[in-house]
DNA sequence: AATGAATGAGTCTTCATTCAT
DNA sequence: TATGAATGAAGACTCATTCAT
């Protein structure tokens, strides 16, 4: 059915290996849609098997319960495109303001806007049944995609680009506004009429970040 | 059942009209609990009434279904935030900064740091599942959250204190690192051993809102 | 509330008295008026209760279960009527078929188009389930009913007025038509909107069951 | 799943498609014997299920609800009779006596005698929770049937065979019996010891039906 | 005698999981 | 490999029954 099969249609034998080989990814797609919509519990098999246009029992020649699928799903959300950063982070020559808009930018592009963009809020809602899963999802995705940030704070600081700071911690506040983007888009934006305009929000996040609220012939007035 | 009639200790009644009054929010307090913990799906009755003592016909005594107890926690939890919100006074006669500490800090110690510091995750994660509960709860407790920060921050600007800027918008982006935190508590925390420390997170919050990353602005934050 | 009590207003006591007399009876008759309608297991007690007045523990002030309950209805309904009716019949001066006239009509008037008029339907849809309840209430009532046609149809043959037939037999099959039309009173008449009228049934059973189909003269030619 | 498919016994999914084409009637049967005996609202699906042989969940793959089964079975019930009533030619040579005679014995040997003669006794004690059900019954089987009864009266009457006489309520008192006799064998009759003697009694509605009790017509009840 | 809050056993219904085809 | 009919354990919900007041 997809254009690849058809593009393919003069070798069947190797239409159907490419179809084999896709069929778990189709399936935790699926999964994925339909977990970040419900939530775990309340997504049926039937429902995931017939959003990826197979029969349920086919479900069970690829994972072996619905926790392994769920896990799948997360396993599957570790995306190399974290690796892509690291390296734009050791090769980038302008700012570090400049570095930071980027990744924020293209993260929101590649992950934030597509359907990986609902991990967070899964993860989250899910944390307490698989502590395990979180913790793993924590480690190898939040945890990560902060220590970009952290890099960028350090890259800065080193540069006398930024002010000193805890590293660890200010990362963290800045991840925060960029992940509730994310939560937003799959739950409660759903709900209401006005969904935020994703490019004002991460704009204003960035601006705000870099220079804060106080106004600069005032700024040591505070505190 | 008027507060005459409770006030008399003769009266046999009293004792058990004072234990049906405090029912409902005894179990909404137990539901709470373990909808934050599991969600709604995976929360079964028998715990929730496990959990406020009592069996579990006496949920239908005062709640239609399982849906109008999650309907119920969520209404309940947002009385006590509006009055919070509404302590939080508007005749302040320091600096809005430190309006903003204050107001920051309160909400930490009367919501965040409770249990109805769960909600926000509760919401967040069946938000799909009830939309007129989620939107209700957007527009009651964390629009009206946000409207504090907003108004906190054209005090400011109109003092000269802020700088001019879309205060919508960065409200949004302020309170996210607010809400994210009683969301973590709630979710993945629990999961990992590294349970944030709220008020140093808070604090640097705090901080960076009001100068920025950018070293020009001269401050120092707290190491 | 009832004229008789408040006619009784003088003596309160004896007031009090007479609604605690009167209350199984209240209680009996709404427990049939429900269990005619919704069937014995789709009746709730706390129905009866309301529908009597009273609440739902009172009921166990007088009868041990539901089960006692449905009984006592049961017993209840055997009337004094019947008695009546075999002296009507020991003491009639007219035509046999005069006096079978005047039975129906006095069955329908006194207990046919009444309440009790339930009965048969109740007995006979929970004759499985209570086969006591039904085997007495068949023994005490319907049997003894249809002694009474019984007893006319003896009478009319000892007079020369019928023909001589098996008047067990023949009582069962003209006690039918008047069953079903009291059981139709109570189920299906009420779904339709043709609810049959009574007295031009009763009429056309009457006229059919002394002279039959064949017209006279012509009366020995069927079979 | 067409008939050309089972036709082919090599099929290896004839068997499968064979027993998937055989459930749902065998589910109804086991429903209409239990719903018969106990009620709809005592009868309990798993009692249904084990008499089917089958399991509990089985039963929602085909039916959607309690209510739907029980809804089904009445349905079900329905075209059989239907059919029997066809095969109840009106091509007849002989008297219309006969004819009657004929009918009845027909529907006793074709509807009476079987399971399906319990639906009367069900539709009659659900008729006040299932409105619906008892008027589409009612409209599709008892009415039927009484037509039947009906023309046979205008055939007859028409021969100058039966007397004149208003054939609608005639031929609804001369099918209580009929009625009665597939009721009592439900319920009552199976209470006390003394079942009826179907065929007896339908001789005994015959004969009566036809002459009536008063002796001018000088015809004799067979003893 | 009367109330009605509380109980918990029982039933309908769902759905993850299995397995014969 | 793929199907989908069948299973049965689990959970929401009901309601007869109890009992403190």
């Amino acid at each position: 059915m997809s254009s690849v099969e058809i593009a393919l249609g003069a070798n069947p034998e190797a239409s159907r290996q490419r179809r084999k080989q896709a069929r778990p990814a189709e399936l935790t797609a699926a999964a994925l849609a339909l977990f970040v919509e419900k939530g775990f519990a309340a997504t049926r098999l039937d429902d995931i098997a017939a959003l990826a246009g197979v029969s349920k029992g086919t479900l069970y020649l690829y994972f072996d319960s619905k926790v392994a699928l769920f896990k799948a799903v997360v396993l599957e959300g570790i995306v190399p495109v974290l690796d892509a950063a690291d390296s734009m982070i050791d090769h980038f020559d302008g700012s570090s303001a400049e570095l930071m808009r980027q990744l924020v930018s293209t993260w929101w592009r590649l992950i934030g806007n597509t359907s990986l963009g609902g991990l967070p809020k899964l993860v989250i809602s899910e944390a307490r049944n698989f502590p395990e899963v979180a913790a793993f999802y924590q480690n190898a995705v939040i945890a990560r995609a902060r220590n970009l940030l952290k890099r960028v704070l350090q890259r800065g600081i080193a540069a006398g680009e930024f002010r000193s700071m805890p590293v660890d911690m200010v990362a963290d506040v800045l991840f925060a506004p960029i992940l509730m983007l994310a939560i937003r888009r799959h739950s409660v934006d759903m709900c209401g009429a006005t969904t935020i305009d994703a490019e004002t929000y991460l704009q204003t996040h960035f601006e705000l970040t870099l220079h804060g609220l106080v106004s600069s012939n005032n700024s040591r007035l505070a505190q």
